[in-house]
DNA sequence: AGGCCGGGCATTGTATACAACGCTGGGGTG
DNA sequence: CACCCCAGCGTTGTATACAATGCCCGGCCT
């Protein structure tokens, strides 16, 4: 059985993420357990743990805020991802088995032929394969450590709108980012992986600093 | 005023870390509200934030549990510290200002003068020390990130331990570490710094491999 | 008019009662 | 004797009531 704190945090982390709840915005748990039907207890462990995972701020006696993002923060995750998924990528040419590199190679495959097109639902759809693929990278890695690490920095609810923001050009390179990737884990090329790996992070910060 | 569950979340950690409750056991939160004087609400509260540290396990409907570390996550979780604090380090020797340095360095020779005899109790407070040097450089980073995912990376109960278990010679070996470590800062010198951290730790590692 | 004080209000913090779930052990059955 | 089933029990999960805290606003004093 799925307990109710869970789906509550469930709805408000997806919430958070797709700009439901607006950053900045008050969450009262007494509005929130209204909300979603269910009393303050299971409101209260949700809002806890997202407080602990970075999404919300708790403010002592004051209740909870959705944590606003500035673009020194958005620097701090992206070169925190260039470290961690670097890393990540390095341990995964090491030891990732040839069914994990065929599923990579899937998901890359399908993300390619997703980019020729310009669609807006397309890009969002890329932007979800997007978090798998470099999700699946991190799990090859066999890091319990690197995937929690990892998966506590990278709370920014931006994934579609930076995957909108790419030139068709843009776009299509790094797809080949991606490629090249997933060749590199395949040789088992372990420094080479984790440059890739870091470009490709490094260059999407740069899109964004430039482009917002 | 401190809560409740704020009270009670310092006295499970301490007591985590300094082994009261051993790795393995089993944590009822009936137990531990009448062991503490509160009702089950704040522990409830403690025992979930423990968890999203890592330091205890929640398994659904049967309770928490104080995590065990096998030597694998020894090693996962020394391999985590030298990527996060090398890179911390590189950071640092950039930003750092010339106060932080100081107190770097302040800390870095009252250990070397702590090393040089050998009572239980001098190593104890080295590895207070210790921490405090580590936490010291990865402040100077200026990355929060970095510097969360480094606290929740390292919650190994056995700070202690690990610093008992070394000889007077390697004792000294790792105070020339620091030494090292903290001129190479002060020169701003990021890549050796980044080089000196990760040989650093993972001498540790090694240490701790063997020895155990 | 400006600043300080105090009470009301919204909100979190805590206690407690009860429901739901899962394990465990004892008795029955093949 | 081995296996299964079910009832009892301990535990967590949830709801609700009440206490405590901090903010806000109106009135009072200077």
């Amino acid at each position: 059985m799925v307990t109710a704190a869970v789906r509550v945090y469930d709805e408000l982390r997806s919430g958070i993420l797709d700009s439901t709840f607006e950053a900045g915005s008050r969450l009262s748990e007494d509005r929130l357990a209204r909300l979603l039907g269910c009393s303050r207890t299971p409101v209260r462990e949700a809002l806890r743990r997202l407080s602990a995972e970075g999404l919300v701020e708790l403010l002592p006696n004051r209740g909870a805020q959705v944590v606003s993002w500035s673009s020194d923060d958005l620097e701090d995750v992206f070169r925190m991802r260039a470290l961690l998924e670097g890393h990540g990528a390095a341990l995964a040419a090491e030891t990732m088995d040839t069914d994990e590199v065929a599923r990579l190679h899937e998901i890359a495959d399908g993300m390619a032929q997703l980019s020729s097109d310009g669609s807006q639902s397309d890009r969002d759809e890329l932007a979800t394969l997007d978090v798998e693929f470099h999700r699946a990278v991190l799990v090859g890695s066999k890091s319990r450590r690197l995937l929690e690490a990892h998966a506590r920095v990278v709370q920014v609810p931006l994934h579609q709108r930076v995957m909108r923001s790419y030139s068709p050009a843009q776009l299509q390179q790094r797809m080949v980012h991606h490629q090249e990737l997933v060749r590199a884990i395949q040789l088992g090329d372990a420094d080479w992986a984790a440059s890739v790996m870091r470009a490709h992070i490094l260059s999407a910060l740069n899109i964004l600093l430039e482009g917002g």
